[in-house]
DNA sequence: CTGTTAGCGCGTTCAA
DNA sequence: TTGAACGCGCTAACAG
């Protein structure tokens, strides 16, 4: 050794724990600054069988909710002095399932997002104890996850275009199969009902593209809808775009409301009325919970985020340009969240 | 062992290399499957030295223009069986400079776009040999990058505001210390000078607020611009907001060009015209580029990235609705690309 | 307080 | 073709 000191000695001094002499440390530190000397945080790994990462499974990458909610994670993990390795672009169960296992022996705990995953695909996937979170979707009574109230913000969004005045409502679902589309599509058919209602349904797939097909669609129809509540903000805004390529007027001639609050929807004109979710503080969270699991503390808890309708323009005749103010909001309170970089 | 074999058996099986009876693989596949084995990512990267990952440098995750270059990035690290690690919001070069050596031997490869990174840092950064593909916006002559080319771009923004007319053209420039933002603001004054118009800069950020900011600043001039060149598009379309709500008609009283052609370009009304760069192909480019780095393939070069003007509404009196066929545009060729999942 | 030693879980020599 | 031993770089336990 440079420093004729003992690895060990350096392990010490590094790592911080241990007992060490001003007088090793400082040879140490010396030599490891003359030598360019970098952990191999691999090697440290297996031999801690702690790898400070945490692993995010998605579907996929595309669109502002996922942008915001690994950004969310992002800041939250550093913070907490964890990486962050993420997966995206698993079509099947299959593809997602290996993935996960492929992620053994890297992370120390996974947040797992996407919707192929069941149960049993997750219980197989890993073989050890690496604590997973769950956030698809789906409420686990067993393991710990996160979910949005969907049904309760659809019955709001419903709700809402009916206190407004709209009677022929019409949903634009999300994807078959996605139990955040299931759930926001059960909401709007009770709420529906409850009001007295005959309820319409189209399909979509929670991309901007299906949703100006179906505003197309909707627009060539003999009876047009008064209001429109698609199952996300992605497929509003493609349907917001489509009212107005056929000349009907938001929200004159339709009422429109999405859900999630991604950025975008402050910014279209008319400003977007959706179910707010806090993206990045969601985010946050589940990293904290799954770091906090990966320090072995037990979760099994099933944590319900309820989303928050926000009014503007877009189902609001008194407020055409409502949501300009959004502009300078900070939705995450952590204060390196603030402002908006490139 | 379950089958009787020894481990290293095993891991010729597992690895497929090496030669293997079928009948002792076969054991081995069945006892793996019956104690739903995996196997430990994190110590066979000890002992072959390779982690099948690639980190990520960013200043920050925010906007889209990152999230769609990370996209780019995932899926072709999946194609080539690699995982991303991602490593963002660092402000300043000590902060991002310790992110790098915190990725020893966790990673084969680097992909830099923090700004804050000069060539010093990042030669301190890394002791050992791990390839470092940099993307912030210097050229670099010794190390493999990426850089888009700036210059051109912002002269041909200029260029076509000129010829349709304008000529009080003011630039909302990046921050300063980036360089992308230095090198378009260099091509807007040279393009400006050669057109015999005279300059205005108002700083921004590269933030859809700052470009808000200086949108309502150059609203209340006295002698208003009749057209406005932003750095980026995030810039542009919070300027375009800000006109608005100043009752400024975009084209007809001001036209606005952006910079990045991100997906938010094509939505906002008017459409943005902008300078196109493939963001997701140069960021699949990026990483196919840094994983042929890690296999020791050598690679010095500097690739120039042009980005490509694209003419939407709002610099275009005669395309009132310009860029909506957009919608169902595919940039990236790579089908598992094609459409826009939630 | 410090140095020596034994794994962490794998791939990879070598000898059998 | 297979199995036993070694080493990747580090930390954790022990001994000095």
């Amino acid at each position: 050794m440079r420093a004729d000191v003992s690895v060990a000695s350096v392990s010490r001094v590094l790592t911080g724990a241990g007992p060490v002499t001003e007088a090793t440390r400082r040879r140490v530190l010396e030599a490891v600054d003359a030598l360019q000397y970098v952990p191999h945080s691999g090697a440290r790994s297996l031999s801690t069988s702690k790898t400070n990462t945490i692993g995010v499974i998605l579907p996929d990458l595309y669109g502002e909710y996922f942008s915001e909610l690994i950004r969310g994670m992002d800041v939250a993990a550093r913070a907490q002095g964890y990486h962050l390795i993420v997966s995206s672009s698993h079509d099947d169960a299959d593809e997602a399932s290996a993935a996960i296992r492929s992620m053994r022996g890297r992370v120390d705990g996974l947040i797992v997002l996407s919707p192929h995953l069941g149960a049993a695909n997750l219980a197989s996937g890993l073989a050890g104890r690496t604590p997973i979170l769950v956030m698809n979707g789906g409420a686990d009574e067993e393991r710990a996850s996160i979910v949005v109230d969907n049904h309760g913000g659809a019955v709001a969004a419903v709700e809402h275009l009916v206190a407004v005045g709209r009677r022929r409502i019409v949903h634009i679902s999300g994807p078959t199969g996605n139990l955040d589309a299931e759930a926001r599509m059960a909401g709007y058919v009770e709420a529906m009902a409850a009001a007295g209602l005959p309820t319409t349904v189209i399909e979509g797939a929670f991309t901007k593209a299906s949703g100006h097909d179906a505003g197309l669609r909707l627009a060539g129809l003999a009876v047009q809808p008064d209001a429109v509540f698609a199952g996300n903000d992605n497929m509003a805004v493609g349907a917001m775009l489509a009212f107005q390529e056929a000349g009907l007027r938001v929200p004159e001639d339709v009422a429109l409301v999405g859900f999630d609050d991604i950025p975008l929807a402050s910014l279209v004109r008319p400003g977007l009325t959706t179910l707010k979710i806090n993206i990045a503080e969601t985010g946050r969270k589940a990293l904290e919970r799954v770091v906090r699991m990966a320090g072995s503390e037990v979760d099994t808890a099933c944590e319900v985020v309820r989303p928050e309708l926000v009014v503007r323009a877009s189902s609001n005749l008194e407020r055409p340009y409502g949501g300009a103010a959004d502009l300078n909001r900070t939705d995450v309170q952590t204060p390196s969240l603030e402002g908006e970089k490139l």
